[in-house]
DNA sequence: TATGAATGAGTCTTCATTCAT
DNA sequence: AATGAATGAAGACTCATTCAT
């Protein structure tokens, strides 16, 4: 373990951090954290080995910044998006969008979801970021409900569970299409257990 | 790659595959399967290096044996019990009965189970065994409800929408015990969520 | 090194002694004695890989065995046949004859043959046994050359270099097609070329 | 197999590099491809092991650069001498300096020699480095011929076949001084034969 | 700061040979 | 005499990390 991790200054050296880190993360995502060396990190960053651990301890230090910078754009990118309102007779909307946006989301970064949910099972670090941020985003639907007018009945819990069916829909419907699931009826359903699930919610 | 592998025959040569599958699954599901090495299984077997290499592939291939001969266990324990009977007027506690087997196992073989996960999400083949059967617990509970007097009223995507969310449950109680989440009402709302999945399905 | 080689004296043992040199031979020839492993051999021969062990010191000892029995017949097989009449007025036909013989014979065991010239130059008993047989061949043409009425001027030295002109020629054929060589050419060329190695000693 | 070969620019580097091929070609010269490992290699290089796989795919690899760049010197090193003049009455001399260069170049490279011979019967890539070079130094003493006047009489031909007279002679000379052969005789009589062989080719 | 050359411990895998039965 | 299971040393190769420049 290297002592002298430089905290870099000058802009150029800024921007070659960033580059690591971005390039690091993303082979990582595209290959897996153990199909993947350093070597190939340093060139996919146009950077020479040996500087990347000037900036960083080792190379598991390149997973968890890489994490830290893109997690959130690849698991919740709506976190981006706030103080959203909805149309109270029309939450079915509201969570079709959500839906789509997850699904989006899954499609987009088919792979590197995968691969950080593999570590989200086998390493702490990365557990509790992801942890930490579905904790986040639960706040924030929370949050979005109760400003929409949905009475704080339990909420927290509710938003947890409705968004543990949406990511469970999502993962069936964009890796195993193979099931004989039916995927239409199955959203339907999702739809209509979400609206049971706050049916004392709202006035 | 060896293509000479061998089908012990002789009692104790066939034990001791046996011991190396075991021991090999125990490490790898304890430990990792990039933290475990060959020898170390060997090891743990009581077993010289080379013997494993004429029973198995390679590393991997004790890891894919391991899962289809323990794979249930640590999945799907329940699959060994079929024809439960329940009373209708009665659904909650059948709910509340698979809820518990599921903590329960997943209590039982924590750590195995989150590396296996961890698998699932970067492995085809473990991916490939995980997901069928997965099906096969989905159609189990679709049988068994179907046997306890449940309408065929897309019971298929219901029994795994229902399954999913006592996984979530179950997930999120054994390994978040850190969040602020209040697990007893989560539950409850839960086993309410199940039932209003069903509503309609119960004479 | 085990020192209790068993000299095999049962009918059924013998037979098993030598299915398992011409097996390992076979093997060896067609694939390289560093391609090949004992259990492939004893696989080969029908015999547990045990048993080799009993019969032979080490696997080198199945390749030397190998050579003892049946490099005769690869190299020289035209040893067996003696006492070759021919007309003097068509020396021309025999050096053809010859010519033919050594061409078929490295057709036949085309592979067996490179395998072991490559040991003959990395071996020092497989050398061995290549060059003492080399000289027997040497002696042999030379008795046919008197018993055929030619003077011993230097009889021995020509026939070595006549067979080296011929074995040139037979390799050259047999595995370098390709080259701009024109081979009909080559042959007469070949055989005058030994008319007048010998044209001072036919009366 | 590694496909990240690093071709070295520093002079360092390119030292390093060398001296892995002389380093490794010469071991498997002296001992046998089989004989030699990486390790030894690379501490007779005085390296590591592991920058020997930065600059080779494999111990294969270093084999076939050390042939490419030290093949000529151990074979035919008079491929360096171009333009060579004889006395057209004195062919004798011309002849017996080609032995004297053959026997030469047997005699300081005598066990390279035999192991690549060995390698020349046994590796494809080998062979083919061999054979093409076989062609380089007929065609060289083909044209020498004819810059002293011989006709083109199928001279490639009997060039070949010159060729091949001495390389048995040499061979002979230096592998089996054990046997009956007379040497000095021999000698006469292939460069009698010799004669003979481009009797036609002299005005 | 930066480069890329160098290290060497660690990993998987093979195989001649021996052992228990 | 025979089997085939078992051994374990040895080999090729990788890669995170450090070093010389």
């Amino acid at each position: 373990m290297n002592d002298n991790i430089r905290e870099p200054k000058q802009q150029r050296a800024i921007e070659k951090k960033e580059k690591i880190i971005s390039a690091g993360f993303e082979l990582i995502c595209k290959n897996g954290y153990y199909n993947i060396n350093t070597a190939q990190i340093a060139e996919h960053a146009n950077v020479s080995t040996g500087i990347v651990y000037q900036y960083f301890n080792d190379k598991y230090d390149i997973l968890i910044e890489g994490l830290k910078k893109y997690g959130n754009d690849i698991f919740f990118p709506m976190l981006k998006d706030n103080n959203i309102k909805f149309d109270k007779n029309n939450f079915d909307k509201f969570i079709k969008d959500i839906i789509k946006y997850y699904i989006n989301s899954h499609k987009i970064s088919n792979i590197a979801h995968e691969e950080i949910m593999s570590m989200v099972h086998s390493d702490k670090n990365v557990a509790d970021f992801y942890y930490k941020r579905e904790l986040e985003i639960t706040t924030y639907l929370k949050d979005i409900l109760i400003n929409n007018g949905f009475k704080d009945n339990n909420l927290f819990e509710k938003s947890h569970i409705m968004l543990g069916l949406i990511d469970n829909l999502c993962h069936e419907i964009t890796y195993h299409k193979h099931s004989k699931m039916n995927y239409d009826v199955m959203m339907d359903i999702i739809i209509e257990t979400i609206k049971d699930l706050f049916k004392n919610d709202l006035d």
